[in-house]
DNA sequence: CACCATTAATACTTTAAAGCGATTACTGAA
DNA sequence: TTCAGTAATCGCTTTAAAGTATTAATGGTG
């Protein structure tokens, strides 16, 4: 059986006459016939009952013309459900994040825009270390991945499209003589307590820190650990120590906790944005121009004048 | 298009190898790609993604695989329901139900009675999670369905029929302390071990239980998972731990395992009956007939004088 | 009542396309 | 570098769908 026969079953049922339907199928009279002998063969029962002058349904007829129909309006749904997701409108992205990444204004604003323009794409969202996305990635188990940019060289098959630069923001208790300050040098830092996230989180942030303060010239010494931010800045709050989180935090406020900028030029942590190197898929390249739109749009709002930090787009394809 | 475009697709698809399906569909490989390139020209949309070595699916492909096996399925379908009208059958229900419906004695009343009255109704039953039910009654694929409360609001062209309004009721191992109550609280099962369905089986106890338990103001702790009901009880039986079921499985009896009831009143779970809003069959709306009718029934029979916890047939259609 | 117009079915021919076998081109692994 | 495995391409064969001509039956009309 064929769709051909439910196309020509279903003329001739809504015309009740051969030659009137093969007239609108534009064939001719006897091979329709034919088709229709061939449909009530295959099917097992007669679907139409014809005398010479007419023709007319049986009842096993009546319930196939319904079925016939739903096949075929299903058949065209499809095709048409297939090249919305050709277009990049229909289908199914995976996307990885960081714990950071929730706080960005820029993430959000992403995937609202992208749930609205093209509510048809399912967005499975998973929270991820950045390697551990890295290797989702190239597995086929995740499509996109907001990534932090991780210590080790990144594997071949990945390109990178640099979102955000932001500034690392120094957490203080409010009481601390530093707050006093606009911005802080890390080499101040020494010997303070930091409340960090644990060593084997994976976060990139950690690893960055030693850096920093190595640079600086000192150890850091771990005051606490919390395997979350509004933990860590409850604890600076409760004077337990210092921390160092990225700029888009800045927007969980706390009683007696202070953000202030480092005045080191390294203490910066980038957004990136990761996918498939071969990925052709057009969900996957809408979803990136709509990123790098936002960028820029937020680029523009935040503060036009002094000259925002931002990666400019860099690709790194 | 034709069906057995859909058909190669669907092989290709499922083998991800053009060699192996053509094998399985008893053609040449060559054929097979000329029919495949031939359905992506016509549905305008690239379905496969091809490399020398391996094939793989396009998010369009993904969709229309999807949409293929509906028609496939939905055809087929057509042509039994075309068979057995020729033999002069009434037709087909397709009812769905949950795991636990089958110890309602209320769905065997309804089933047997049906059967008895309509002995050329041929009855197809299915056990599926209520969601799922809900998902196969718009798909065509059920035309009925003995579902409990959902969590999520239920879809728009889906009506239902409320049949009855069960208590909850607490499994336990006989040797626990709380069997010597006649009632058990909810919040005395503060601690337990819960013995549960798998999270994402779809049932709608298991959301409703963590409702319950946090209205008492604590998280249930959640012992073993088991995908029966009959493993469930058995594992409470084996006291590791205890569980929460709809009170038609108090006919289950098994050594070293009671049955209690909740105190809470809002423990309790309902029996609906669901169906397409827009189905006008005469066989859904006789068998939907008959099921108020069994309620009515059982109803009197049960206990005429203690008024009995019945939904009242109330109608949210 | 005979004749005609209308209709679906049949017989046969033509044509389109599905399928086949052989081969090629490419890829990744040994 | 070679080899095995895979999808695509090519030329040909076979199948079956569509076309043409005709027939058989029916109901209406003069």
């Amino acid at each position: 059986m064929e769709l051909r026969h439910l196309r020509y079953f279903v003329a001739v049922a809504e015309e009740l006459s051969f030659t009137r339907a093969a007239e609108r199928l534009h064939i001719g009279q006897p091979p329709l016939s034919q088709q229709i002998q061939a449909l009530e063969a295959e099917v097992g029962a007669r679907l139409l009952e014809r005398s010479k002058r007419w023709v007319r349904l049986t009842e096993a007829g009546k319930l196939f013309l319904a079925d016939a129909r739903r096949v075929l309006a299903l058949s065209e749904q499809a095709v048409l459900t297939a090249q919305r997701a050709e277009r990049g409108e229909a289908g199914e992205l995976r996307i990885g994040f960081t714990f950071s990444t929730p706080f960005t204004p820029l993430f959000a604003r992403v995937i609202n825009l992208y749930r609205q323009r093209f509510p048809q794409v399912t967005l499975t969202l998973r929270e991820l270390a950045t390697l551990h996305q890295i290797d989702a990635i190239e597995a086929h188990e995740l499509d996109l991945g907001f990534i932090r940019p991780p210590e080790v060289p990144i594997a071949e098959g990945i390109g990178i499209t640099e979102l955000r630069h932001d500034p690392l923001l120094l957490v203080l208790p409010a009481s601390s003589p530093l707050a006093r300050k606009k911005r802080v040098a890390i080499s101040e830092l020494q010997g303070l307590p930091f409340v960090m996230y644990p060593k084997n989180a994976g976060t990139g942030i950690y690893p960055q820190i030693f850096r920093l303060c190595r640079a600086a010239g000192f150890v850091p010494k771990i005051g606490m650990e919390a395997g979350e931010a509004s933990t860590i800045i409850g604890l600076v709050a409760a004077g337990c120590g210092v921390s160092v989180l990225p700029d888009s935090f800045n927007r969980m406020h706390m009683e007696g906790v202070v953000y202030r900028p480092l005045a080191d030029p390294a203490a910066t942590t980038e957004l990136w944005l990761a996918q498939r190197r071969t990925d052709s898929s057009p969900l996957v390249a809408a979803f990136i121009a709509l990123a790098r739109e936002a960028v820029s749009e937020l680029d523009e709002m935040d503060e036009p004048s002094r000259a925002p930090k931002k990666a400019g787009r860099t690709d790194r394809t």
